[in-house]
DNA sequence: ATATTTTTATAGTGAAAGGTTATAACCAGT
DNA sequence: ACTGGTTATAACCTTTCACTATAAAAATAT
């Protein structure tokens, strides 16, 4: 048995049977794959893939364990290379990000900065994209953190981190009746006033958009969405433009940039939501790596991020966060 | 990097960083396996082992992070041929036992033999010695199973599981003055009437011998210990010399050999003591193992087995077991 | 201190492994 | 039935790997 072998053998689960294709993207040749594939079958004294005449068709019972056990052993390895250069060379190296818009935009901006003051020889790698696409990154080791607010639950292979709490604030424009709420006091905005109007606001599965629908369907409202946009910059221009009322979260709004339009606190009218960031459970971290989520969220100190990563499934996490107080904006 | 050379490092590191040594016991070269070794250093940058000249002189940091790292990888491999066997060979394999002369003796005959003749295909291991022994050997791999009352519990890395509960008997020979407690009141043995007679029993660190001497302890009392063993049979062999009363498990005790014999039940003196079994956490089990543990100990159901192998450390695995009601002997 | 034994590194060699290209064989969808 | 895509086989070549022999260096004994 070699570890080529078991990374062969990943690899083509991973691109749908391909082999041909496996080994376009892994660079090696068809026959090296297909041939190494046979020799560990051969080895092992059974078959890992099922067969259609020569297609790969499937994934014997044994192949779904053997895979499986391969790629914890391949995470292991990538292990080994991480601890090497962690002590050849303790400040560089890479950490890759995936993120939605309103971390990228509005959250990591200073953090970011301050890191890479710190560590001038670490590359920084940002990915933007849907909470599940990053999600999914995060989940396949593309990227070392994953930093949303939805769908990050989905995979139990993923180790997340509650980092704050966020709240949501109504955009208007200052000549929008709301606007006369500027200075009273916050419980005059309530929910029946804001589903009088025309709403902005995210699409569906980003930046706690659940949080939102689940408010007014409480409240019996059928509030009426007119435009839904991935990222907060898209609702502001389309407030700015009349379209209606802006629902975004409180950090996407901001007051010197965004002085010609006011923001009213909703904080009472719905559920804050938690940014988590998450790896990969048996991921090793880099020191760097863990110093980054302490940056971005204080109380995530290096004891609590080696604490979690002993954890074996999401119901342990679970009870380790429990009970924690998160800082909210 | 190559498995081939995780495995030379493991193997090193295990036998006292002698590489000569290493090659005989695995039979290969020592030119071959230092050659691996500095291969695999070069392409991680750094040295794994510290060398005073051409000696090897210690793991550096980072080589014990890398060396732990390689010993899962290739339990993890093992797991892999393990599965493979079980899919080509479900009845056939080896099982391998560690164990003490109280469990090979009196305790698992009638087990292995109900064993042997479902699994015919499969060829066991048994080996006897001390607890400590026994537990070493289940921590590195070298068998399966370790069963046993005492030492399991110092290797973390060894998951155990309480099968039985038995408590002790005092044997004498039939012209012993104790003997005339045979058809009286269990009560009325007590441990100042035992400690009144020269003892022969347990070495300390067998077969619960600790429990034996906390009962005297607690009672104020110094009994006199004129011989001990690590087995009942010679135990029991002095006992008819004369030499003294035995103290001794009660299933060592068998009515019809040592028809010469008398037991007393000595439950009410001595706590009870819990044997237990213990294999590598993160070990693959194959069925006939699943199915060796629930035939020893008929509440270790697959389930049980299953849920105790996905626990992380000893607490976790207390907290499954903390509750349960043992059989008791 | 010196000699002897033990241990590791280096060099050279042959067998085997592993990847490559070319090509045949085969499946799947049109 | 044909065609485009996919996998297996063959032949070839380079690299790897383990082996033996031997030199070099430590550790141990004298």
């Amino acid at each position: 048995m070699k570890l080529q072998q078991l990374r062969y053998i990943r690899e083509v689960a991973r691109h749908g049977l391909n082999v041909s294709q496996t080994a376009e993207i892994i660079h090696t040749s068809q026959p090296g794959i297909s041939k190494q594939i046979s020799m560990l079958e051969e080895e092992l004294g059974l078959k890992i893939f099922r067969r259609r005449g020569k297609h790969l068709s499937g994934v014997t019972p044994a192949g779904e364990a053997i895979v499986a056990l391969a790629a914890e052993i391949l995470d292991k390895v990538e292990n080994i290379r991480r601890v090497s250069r962690e002590f050849t060379a303790p400040h560089a190296g890479v950490l890759s990000i995936a993120t939605t818009h309103t971390q990228a935009r509005y959250v990591l901006p200073p953090v970011i900065a301050a890191f890479r003051e710190k560590y001038k020889e670490v590359t920084l790698n940002m990915h933007q994209g849907t909470p599940l696409q990053i999600s999914e990154l995060a989940a396949n080791g593309a990227v070392d953190f994953a930093i949303a607010t939805e769908a990050l639950e989905l995979f139990e292979n993923l180790i997340m981190l509650p980092c704050y709490r966020w709240n949501r604030s109504v955009i208007v424009r200052r000549d929008h009746p709301l606007a006369e709420l500027e200075n009273a006091a916050a419980a005059k905005l309530d929910l029946p006033a804001i589903a009088r109007y025309p709403i902005v606001t995210y699409v569906f599965g980003f930046t706690g958009r659940s949080q939102l629908d689940l408010a007014f369907n409480r409240a019996g409202l059928r509030p009426k969405v007119v435009f839904t946009a991935t990222d907060a910059d898209v609702i502001k221009t389309y407030v700015r433009l009349g379209m209606g009322i802006g629902i975004i979260a409180t950090m996407a709004y901001d007051p010197r940039l965004d002085a010609d339009l006011l923001a009213l606190d909703a904080s009472h009218l719905f559920a804050s939501s938690a940014t988590k960031i998450g790896f990969r459970r048996g991921a090793y971290l880099r020191r760097f790596m863990i110093d980054f989520i302490e940056r971005f969220a204080p109380h995530l100190t290096e004891e609590v991020t080696l604490r979690a990563m002993q954890t074996k499934n999401n119901q342990e996490l679970e009870a380790l966060f429990g009970d924690l107080k998160l800082p909210e904006y």
